[in-house]
DNA sequence: TTTTTTTTTTTTTTTTT
């Protein structure tokens, strides 16, 4: 038996192999001059066996890989193609020579072709486009028809030549021995029928691996490697054959996966929480992976630390800042502790870069860098069923690309450094030809770089490894979560011990030390059980609700739909050529990228689908995900994404390449969510404070006003009503929290203002919050008008914010650009920042930025809208000051929630509407029922129907008000366009014609006018109300009545669009739910429904709730016109109620 | 069992057996 070479102990450091010794395009091919025969035979030369950090392997390892490596050899003999490779011969080239004993045991044997050429290659990138196009002549084919076939490709080459090259392990490329299949029926413990969907067929499975010790479940989604083949019908996952991936479309991050190997339960936390904070190691591993990529991209004449230094203050530093002062270290201090890093970047790169920039001197493993193929490369592999950022591909002079991964910490053997760049070897593998090059690891604090071998059985542990992450990812609920380790040596230094011990108190984990469950009970002492039972509701409430919408959009179907399907699905545009690609700022050599998409045959792109600030991906026909980007413009025929980097520069260059964008569904709202809840849970003086209120319901209290305070008040509030005033005057008093409930049109913002003005006057500091952005910015926009400028501060923010040019000044980026050029960027920072007494964000964004961390606590939040706000959501930004004031209404629209079974057990409930009861019992609620919006008429409706009648007009002129306009000639009218008495009715300027119902009566007559309802799967439109709703408003606007205070609306998005095509142009149509918080002189209401929209009575109950109803009757000043179909909808008691109060109900009927 | 819709780049960066 012949021993691995590198069993041997050999202290001897590997040889570097010059590039001048060795033939060019073969350095690390080993050629036996000697024997002709063993020309042709390849052998990798990854020479160096200091094997501890290279491998998790021992010798027992080796043996068992030779052992495999025969069997593999003799399974695949009579196939043909020879394509052993005899790893044990992984040495230098010294040593190959002296194995040719054992190499000539190989002899006679068809010599190994094509393995390893370089033009087999197919990168994820570049590359990858132009050989695959030529060699398949898929250039003139369109991509949108490109199959797809569960993540692999089906135009992938089948060459039966590929191989892994590592005996024992199979090539991920090879899509000839690969299965995608369902587990159909659990015969035995792991035994199961499954369907494999590549051939259609049935196969008996028998997993007989230790690897695998869980069960799959039927329906199961497996992806199976090179099995054994038992039979023409059986198939089995041995230690030593094939490797079974379950779920593949989960991908899970290679860091996670890596994590996991440490503490698999902290991984699923990263995964589902993904928890923000940073730390000083962190920040300065970004900030050299950003100085090493952008040396790799701008390639300067000289490399040099000075080099570095300077583009890390002029380009890093100010956008650094933030995290800095969030981290309290100086820019000085960061300098100083970045500066060792530079001078190991500069020697690594003069070392082994090629010229100019480099002396292009052998790499760690002997190869020398040819080129750098792609930075920051990205990959989704369904294969595996992982994803992951490759931080650099190298080309090495044999045309082989290989990943280097950058680290910044300590540089002793580190496994799952070692683990991470295993998982990109076989990414990267998968997108070419199947071939496991080694990769290279490169620690910056030191300078040293090891070589990273795969070996088949650490590979197949790490992908076991993956495979029970994928189960725990996959699972969207409380229980799901791994067992936590034995001990709790590292429990304090983890940043999520909150989440982790709250959890082992609402779902106790299956296998828990004694040490460990103390150590959680002790840590979760300060809960009383009703905080727990809190903790767990809202918990289980969001992983339903994300369980649901993960479900409904699932980034999965890019590897199940073809370009063309998903596309058809409205969440993908495909077909797409790359049209343009500039900076975003010419100036900054730091800039990111705008990619300009246009369809390759010119015509327009779908309307409505890919959206401004929508997340993407941009994929090609060959590779999935390549990268990702916003949305940053769209016209007609463009579509701008706004990326970090520019594509790789083969597939920016190849014209042939077809893209496809697809809209990425982030899940982080869901995480925010739930983040939210333990913030509710931590064991701080804030957190219990908030419990006692939103949990124990702790009755608020207040502080009684001096006289002089309340006089000041008066002065400074004159224009305010009385109950305006009562409602300040309740929150200056809060103690703890003070409800103040705006009913339609009450005026609610400028009380809002006239509260933050008087608390800026008394040098209190307030974070004014909604959960839109847009909410957020329209109380800035007021605010401006009577605070200085110089007091407001916007945090976050999307594209509609920074595009008033008000609010641009007012937003971070512009305050901390203002600070250019400053000596202490961060100490200015800092007190600039604090300088604030206004700040203005997202109820998420507050609960996310690092602004929040440093900055000390509020004197009041101000939360906006409360009413539609998730408790979850509002949790974290109430953490952030001493009392709150919610402002709201629980009458209109509550917060939105898909789970019905969360909806009914309580999620849709507001913290406004919970307080409700107990605030108004102590006297800190004050209901703001004097409305400014609608005339009496339409004021009365709501109020008897939603407000017990406490809803009424603030003045005279308010109630009396009715439309204006100059009438109309009958003979500007087509003939028989509306009936006359109608006409009449729309234009009358009695008061009591304010409110008309128009009963299309379209119940069961089959009219040709009014269509039924179209019942598709997705929204709902009626044609016929469109046509009659379009005629009303050409009736209102030639007797000019103006465009712009006309509104149209209706409960389903299908009908508003419907509506927004024929309704004349400067009309404003929306939902319902869209026009919360709005008004216009004249709505006019679509209700859709007719009497075959289905089973109705559940129908209307989901939609027509009364919140709902009660927005749409209240945002009409002037004139409502209701239209739908009586006899339908009086079978909803809500409508049938307000069809008794309606007094004019016009019946309709088509001619 | 249907419909509303806002957030949000992504994946990573480090530390610890």
């Amino acid at each position: 038996m012949i021993k691995p070479d590198h069993a041997e102990p050999g202290p001897s450091a590997p040889v570097p192999v010059s590039s001048s010794v060795l033939p060019p395009r073969s350095a690390a091919l080993i050629v036996d001059k000697a024997s002709p025969e063993e020309e042709e035979l390849v052998l990798s030369d990854w020479s160096d066996d200091n094997c501890e950090g290279s491998s998790l392997s021992s010798n027992i390892e080796n043996n068992a890989s030779l052992a495999a490596a025969k069997k593999v050899e003799a399974l695949k003999a009579p196939q043909g193609g020879c394509n052993f490779r005899p790893q044990e011969n992984r040495s230098h080239p010294r040593i190959a020579g002296t194995t040719s004993g054992h190499l000539s045991e190989l002899q006679g044997r068809p010599p190994l072709q094509n393995v390893r050429k370089s033009s087999e290659f197919v990168g994820a990138n570049g590359q990858a486009a132009k050989r695959r196009s030529s060699a398949l002549n898929i250039s003139g084919l369109d991509a949108g028809t490109a199959e797809c076939d569960g993540g692999i490709l089906k135009n992938r080459p089948k060459s039966s030549k590929i191989d892994s090259g590592i005996p024992g392990f199979p090539s991920l490329a090879n899509t000839a021995v690969q299965y995608l299949a369902r587990v159909k029926e659990v015969y035995d413990y792991n035994v199961y029928r499954i369907f494999d969907d590549i051939r259609k067929k049935d196969f008996k499975l028998s997993i007989e691996t230790f690897r695998s010790n869980t069960q799959l479940e039927i329906g199961t989604r497996i992806r199976l490697f090179e099995p054994k083949l038992v039979d023409s019908e059986t198939l089995a996952i041995t230690n030593d054959n094939g490797v079974m991936i379950v779920e593949p479309m989960t991908l899970v991050s290679s860091t996670t996966l890596v994590q996991a190997l440490f503490c698999k339960r902290k991984a699923v936390f990263t995964e589902k929480f993904r928890s923000s904070g940073t730390n000083i190691q962190m920040t300065l591993g970004n900030v050299c992976h950003d100085l090493f990529q952008q040396a790799l991209r701008r390639r300067p004449k000289v490399i040099s630390d000075t080099w570095f230094l300077a583009d890390f203050r002029n380009h890093i530093l100010p956008k650094l800042a933030l995290d800095l002062l969030a981290l309290d270290v100086s820019a000085t201090d960061f300098e100083a502790q970045l500066r060792p890093y530079l001078s190991n970047i500069t020697k690594w790169m003069r070392d082994h870069m090629p010229g100019p920039l480099g002396n292009a001197k052998p790499l760690v493993d002997g190869t020398v860098i040819d080129d750098i193929e792609d930075i920051e490369m990205n990959i989704w592999s369904a294969g595996i069923g992982v994803k992951g950022k490759i931080d650099v591909a190298i080309r090495n002079t044999h045309g082989r690309v290989i990943p280097l991964e950058l680290k910044t910490g300590k540089s002793n053997a580190n496994k799952d450094h070692h683990a991470q760049v295993l998982m990109y070897i076989a990414m990267m593998s998968e997108l070419s030809d199947g071939y496991l090059d080694p990769g290279l690891l490169l620690y910056l604090k030191d300078g040293t770089s090891r070589p990273v071998k795969p070996g088949p059985y650490e590979l197949k542990d790490i992908l076991a490894t993956r495979n029970g992450m994928a189960g725990f990812a996959g699972h969207l609920t409380l229980d799901a979560f791994p067992d936590p380790l034995p001990d709790t040596r590292f429990c304090d230094k983890c940043q999520y011990e909150t989440h982790c011990t709250v959890i082992q108190q609402l779902a106790p984990p299956k296998n828990v030390t004694t040490v460990m469950a103390n150590y959680a009970k002790e840590k979760t002492n300060h809960l009383k059980a009703e905080d727990l039972e809190y903790a767990r509701n809202w918990l289980k409430w969001a992983f339903q609700e994300w369980a649901i919408s993960s479900k409904r959009h699932s980034n999965k179907s890019i590897f199940d739909l073809s370009a063309v399907e998903r596309e058809q699905n409205g969440t993908t545009i495909t077909n797409l050529t790359l049209a343009n690609v500039e900076k975003a700022n010419k100036m900054s050599p730091h800039s990111s990228f705008l990619l300009e998409f246009r369809r390759r045959d010119r015509s327009p792109l779908p309307a409505s689908v890919l959206e401004l600030s929508d997340v993407v991906t941009i994929s090609t026909a060959e590779a999935i995900a390549v990268q990702s980007g916003v949305v940053n413009e769209r016209t007609d025929n463009s579509i701008i994404v706004k990326a970090d980097k520019e594509l790789g520069k083969r597939l920016r260059d190849n014209r042939n390449n077809v893209y496809t964008l697809d809209k990425y569904e982030s899940s982080s709202s869901y995480s925010m969510n739930l983040n939210s809840v333990i913030a509710i849970t931590t064991n701080t003086p804030s957190a219990a404070r908030l419990r006692e209120a939103v949990i124990a319901l702790k009755p608020p209290s207040r502080r009684t006003m001096p006289a002089v305070e309340l006089e000041s008040i008066s002065s400074s509030t004159a224009t305010l009503s009385e109950t305006q005033k009562g409602a300040i005057i309740a929150a200056l008093t809060a103690e703890e929290y003070a409800l103040i409930q705006g009913f339609p049109g009450s005026g609610k913002t400028s009380t809002i203002v006239a509260l933050v003005q008087y608390l800026v006057a008394l040098g209190k500091s307030v974070l004014i919050t909604a959960y839109t952005n847009s909410a957020v910015d329209n109380m800035l926009l007021r605010l401006r008008k009577v605070v200085p400028e110089e007091k407001l501060l916007r945090i976050g923010g999307n594209a509609s914010t920074s595009r008033h040019p008000e609010m641009g000044q007012m937003t971070l980026d512009s305050r901390i650009g203002q600070l250019k050029g400053s000596k202490n960027l961060v100490g200015d920072a800092r007190a600039l920042l604090k300088s604030f007494p206004v700040v203005g964000t997202t109820c998420l964004t507050a609960g996310n930025h690092s602004y929040f961390e440093w900055r000390p606590k509020f004197d009041y939040v101000i939360v906006d809208e409360a009413a539609l706000c998730l408790q979850s959501a509002i949790i974290k930004p109430l953490l952030l000051g001493h009392r709150f004031v919610l402002v709201g209404d629980p009458c209109q629209l509550e917060p939105l929630v898909i789970s019905t079974e969360a909806k009914e057990a309580g999620m849709a409930v507001s913290l406004m509407e919970r307080l409700e009861p107990v605030a108004a019992q102590a006297n800190c609620l004050v209901r703001l029922n004097e409305q400014y919006r609608m005339n009496d008429q339409i004021c009365a409706l709501s109020s008897d129907l939603f407000y017990d009648g406490l809803l009424r007009c603030a003045n005279e002129t308010i109630a009396n008000q009715v439309i204006d306009h100059m009438g109309i000639e009958k003979e500007n009218l087509p003939p028989n366009f509306l009936p006359d008495d109608l006409l009449k009715l729309l234009l009358s300027q009695n008061k009591s014609d304010s409110v008309i119902f128009i009963d299309t009566q379209s119940r069961g007559i089959g009219s040709s006018v009014f269509e039924k309802a179209q019942s598709t799967t997705a929204s709902k439109s009626n044609r016929g109300e469109v046509e009659l709703i379009a005629k009303m408003c050409k009736v209102f606007t030639l007797a000019e009545v103006p465009a712009s205070s006309i509104g149209t609306m209706s409960t389903y998005r299908s009908q508003v669009e419907e509506l927004r095509k024929l309704v004349p142009l400067g009309i404003e149509t929306n939902t319902v739910d869209q026009y919360q918080g709005r008004d216009k002189d004249v709505i006019l209401v679509s209700f859709v429904h007719t009497s075959d929209s289905g089973d109705d009575s559940k129908m209307g109950g989901g939609i027509l709730s009364e919140r709902r109803l009660n927005v749409a009757l209240t945002r009409a000043k002037k004139k409502l016109i209701l239209v739908g179909c009586v006899e339908s909808l009086k079978q909803f008691e809500v409508m049938s109620k307000l069809l008794g109060k309606v007094g004019c109900i016009y019946k309709y009927s088509s001619f």
